[in-house]
DNA sequence: TTGCGCGGAGAACGTTCGTTCTCTACTGTA
DNA sequence: TACAGTAGAGAACGAACGTTCTCCGCGCAA
């Protein structure tokens, strides 16, 4: 048998991509038990009720958005090569077959207003990826006021392409972000990161 | 009695006000019938199914968003007042006490992807603002590249004041929207408006 | 007045879903 | 082998919902 861990990851692995392809209401828990291969029995005893599990699914949704973020600016050696990393990372993202939005976003529109468990694990992840950026702002030497304007070609790259369908928003989103930093930063050579 | 265009009407109005605040799959067709006062028979000789009313729902918010965006930059006399005017609107809705975030990214999140017709209604209405937004671009005088950039601050700008519920988002997208404009357009005298 | 058709109120129906319960099989121990 | 405890499969339960149906009252034509 499973053990705890491994049952909780399958269950919140598997409830993750169901209600991400599908939307959270579209998807009971009798789908959850067949993918994940977890009785309910189990399942409820891990988790107290779906709006649980549906905030647990968020918080590993965190997670993997964090170190994919990562990941995708690993090779730049700027600030500015690793705010323009974040557009590129959104791009390759965009291009993924099953792509159908910010999962965050989209449950926050689906639940957002009857569960506010939902919506702070929501706010809480923006609220972080805006510290991120803010972060990296800094670092580049660029006034704290570029950091929410780069945050919302972001999030609004993520709606539009979701909507479009088209990857295209990633790359709209990145020319203007380029745009805006080169507004911002003062012409010399960009800082380099962590200096 | 009410007659059909009237209690269509009131339909719709009630429909969208309850599935705005709540979100569309938590209203029931009971809720509409007690909020529109029309009988749930009157309802369904009126839209053969709750799919054909959310999409009814979701034409009437895009002629509510265009007359509002249009009303909006009427004072504006050059195109980048009106490019600029769009912020200005966000910012009086983002203010709203019952603002929700967008109706049609919020319920493109919920039904998207099980519902061709819905996804189709928001993918038309972010297509007619794109062209909006692309028409002000040309009436400034800016490259076309302009436009897509500054409608995605303008979705960024609206998820963003929808989850962290302030309405600073609109502030912040006016002001890169401003630095993309003054770096997009040559620098002398704006055109005006349909010259 | 009588009959007719339309519409309102809401009960009813069938389905789906979250959650719990029952039954059975299996494992480890004496 | 007998037994206790655990967990899986899925039936069962109660609620909610979309949709339809029934019953009743009203207005109107003759």
């Amino acid at each position: 048998m499973m053990d705890e861990n491994a049952a909780r990851e399958a269950v919140v692995r598997a409830a993750d991509e169901l209600f991400y392809a599908r939307g959270v209401q579209a998807v009971g828990m009798d789908a959850v038990r067949t993918a994940a291969g977890v009785s309910l029995k189990r399942i409820y005893s891990l988790f107290a009720s779906k709006d649980e599990l549906i905030v647990a699914v968020l918080h590993h949704r965190t997670g993997v958005w964090d170190s994919g973020l990562a990941s995708a600016s690993e090779r730049a050696t700027t600030a500015r090569e690793r705010i323009l990393a974040i557009f590129d990372f959104l791009d390759a993202w965009f291009r993924e077959p099953d792509f159908r939005g910010c999962a965050f976003i989209n449950t926050h529109g689906e639940l957002g207003a009857s569960s506010t468990a939902v919506a702070d694990a929501v706010r809480e992840q923006k609220r972080t990826f805006q510290q991120y950026v803010a972060q990296l702002v800094a670092d580049a030497g660029a006034p704290p006021a570029l950091a929410p304007q780069l945050a919302i070609l972001a999030e609004g790259a993520q709606t539009t392409a979701a909507i479009a369908g088209t990857p295209d928003a990633a790359h709209h989103a990145r020319a203007a972000a380029e745009t805006l930093l080169d507004a911002a930063v003062p012409a010399r050579p960009a800082a380099v990161v962590g200096s």
